[in-house]
DNA sequence: ATGCCGTGGAAACCACGA
């Protein structure tokens, strides 16, 4: 079974580039995010034309997350972060696929920092490990895939002395990310490809992609009774190159059966 | 070092992204 984590910055302007990916790839689970559309926007027909099952939570304007199932319909949990009513933004939803929790996340980019932005992000954050500890331990396989908006390590940043002040990389970010790890998370790509330079997003600007001045901060994590069945991982970044693109590439996990 | 680009929505610019 394939998983993938893809940002499509915006699912309309995305719409015939997406479902071209879709077509040739035929992943098993998509995870999409920043929809960028209201809830009665997103593009149901072509998805489902397509063979897929939907779900979705859209929000005017910005963020947007959905999860696709190919042949199947996701069996929804839950489409909301746990740990505060009063945020409003569509940046959570997660179903049950082929017997696996698949939680798809947009994590709040938090520029600039310090800031309101970056105060909201750590609180996301907070959340995110109180939610992500429970399903740590459980039996039942959990994959967390989606755009965190966190540059792990050095590593996973083209050019990490220009980032130490980017909500991206600051230190109370990586040290999140690094609590979330050790829930007892793998880190598919990283885990299965230790010393490999991996980019999964590339600036629109300043010819980055062409540069390859990337940013890895697109993850896979597998709780403890899933990461034993991963076979694959990597990064579709040819479709960074497509006509239209996304400023993100689709990223992906094979699991055994 | 910097939104220089891209998207959406409203308004012929601005917010936001990373």
């Amino acid at each position: 079974m394939r998983v993938v984590t893809y940002n499509v910055n915006g699912i309309t302007a995305r719409l015939a580039n997406f479902l071209r990916w879709l077509g040739e790839r035929t992943p098993d689970v998509v995870c999409l995010q920043e929809l960028k559309a209201p809830q009665d926007k997103f593009p149901e027909g072509p998805v489902r034309d397509a063979g897929y099952g939907v779900i979705w939570h859209g929000q005017k304007s910005w963020n947007g997350v959905a999860i696709l199932a190919r042949n199947t319909e996701p069996a929804e949990i839950r489409r909301v972060l746990p740990g505060d009513p009063e945020d409003v933004h569509s940046r959570y939803i997660e179903a049950m696929v082929h017997g696996v929790t698949i939680g798809c996340l947009y994590l709040p980019n938090g520029n600039p920092a310090p800031g309101p932005k970056f105060d909201y992000k750590l609180r996301w954050l907070d959340r995110l490990l109180a939610h992500a500890a429970a399903l740590a331990g459980s039996e039942q396989p959990v994959i967390l895939a989606g755009d965190y908006n966190v540059i792990p390590t050095e590593r996973d940043v083209y050019k990490p002395e220009r980032w130490v002040d980017d909500a991206l990389f600051r230190t109370e970010v990586r040290a999140a990310f690094a609590r979330l790890l050790e829930q007892g998370w793998t880190d598919a790509i990283r885990t299965l490809h230790p010393h490999e330079t991996i980019y999964t997003f590339w600036d629109f600007f300043r010819n980055a992609y062409g540069r390859d001045a990337g940013l890895r901060i697109d993850h896979l994590l597998l709780n403890a009774a899933l990461a034993s069945r991963l076979t694959a991982a990597g990064v579709d970044r040819d479709v960074r190159g497509w006509e239209k693109p996304s400023d993100h590439a689709p990223v992906w996990v094979d699991l055994r059966d």
